[in-house]
DNA sequence: AACATTCACAACCGCGCAGTG
DNA sequence: CCACTGCGCGGTTGTGAATGT
């Protein structure tokens, strides 16, 4: 199929983000909007291409997007979701409010993977977390803050820290916010906080026959498991 | 204190799918 | 119906920071 070269690879730049490219997107995506990634970089003015400026909008200057350390209930959530989905990370992001497949992505592979290989009660990790980061929802503009690729640490906001941080990871003492289930339990794949642009369930729609019940069914069993699961934990607690 | 190793995360790359002409 | 374009997704890599020796 044609596919166009993804950045025309002259004069664009990549790497890092800088402050000001980050302005400069958030400044033209909360005027215009994003309705052609393509178009987006020239108008704007940003010597990127479409798609960088994309995943730089989704897993980091969204205004819905959730900074910081996973809660342990949200790990529970990942660990669970993809026992059930499999590598489906935007499917198991929609369930997640605020975060991205990419993040996911990469708290999968970094430790959720291998605590899980480990098996054992007793596999924590070697070290601490390196950042205890209070989980924070970053503005939409945030000029002075310091946007560019190292800031992990959006530590300002700690008012919208709400979830239940009582979780180890070598333990599976956390506690299960009640309210926080209710709310991400109901949360419909179409209609989480990715400003519509999520696909269809492409366990349904994709034409995976393998899978072939529909967005009903599968957030029923993904209820089930999840609520199925919190009881396996907690139990211990 | 310096160096080596490990870890975490942002970003890139390529593929497949869906929409459109 | 076919070809083309753009978008979204998943896998992988590069880099800086933290930790261990």
């Amino acid at each position: 199929m044609g596919r166009s070269p993804c950045c025309e690879k002259l004069g664009l730049k990549r790497g890092p983000w800088t402050a000001e490219e980050d302005m400069t997107l958030v400044a033209h995506i909360e005027r215009h909007g994003h309705s052609n990634w393509r178009a987006l970089p020239k108008q704007a003015g940003l010597l990127r291409c479409g798609k960088s400026c994309r995943l730089r909008w989704i897993n980091y200057l969204r205004p819905d997007v959730k900074r910081g350390n996973f809660t342990g209930e949200e790990e529970d959530a990942i660990i669970q979701l993809h026992g059930m989905l499999g590598n489906r990370w935007s499917l198991i992001a929609a369930r997640l409010p605020g975060r991205t497949d990419n993040e996911i992505k990469n708290v999968w592979h970094t430790h959720l993977k291998k605590r899980l290989e480990a098996s054992s009660p007793s596999a924590a990790p070697k070290r601490k977390a390196r950042k205890p980061v209070a989980v924070t929802t970053v503005p939409a503009a945030l000029p002075e803050q310091p946007i560019s690729s190292c800031a992990t640490d959006y530590s300002m906001a700690s008012s919208t820290t709400e979830t239940t941080e009582s979780f180890s990871p070598d333990s599976h003492e956390f506690q299960i916010d009640d309210s926080f289930w209710s709310e991400t339990l109901a949360i419909e794949v179409d209609s989480s906080g990715r400003s519509g642009m999520v696909a269809p369930d492409p366990l349904v729609a994709g034409g995976a026959n393998s899978m072939s019940s529909s967005n009903a069914d599968m957030d029923f069993w993904v209820t089930l498991f999840m609520q199925a699961g919190d009881m396996e934990n907690s139990p211990q607690i």
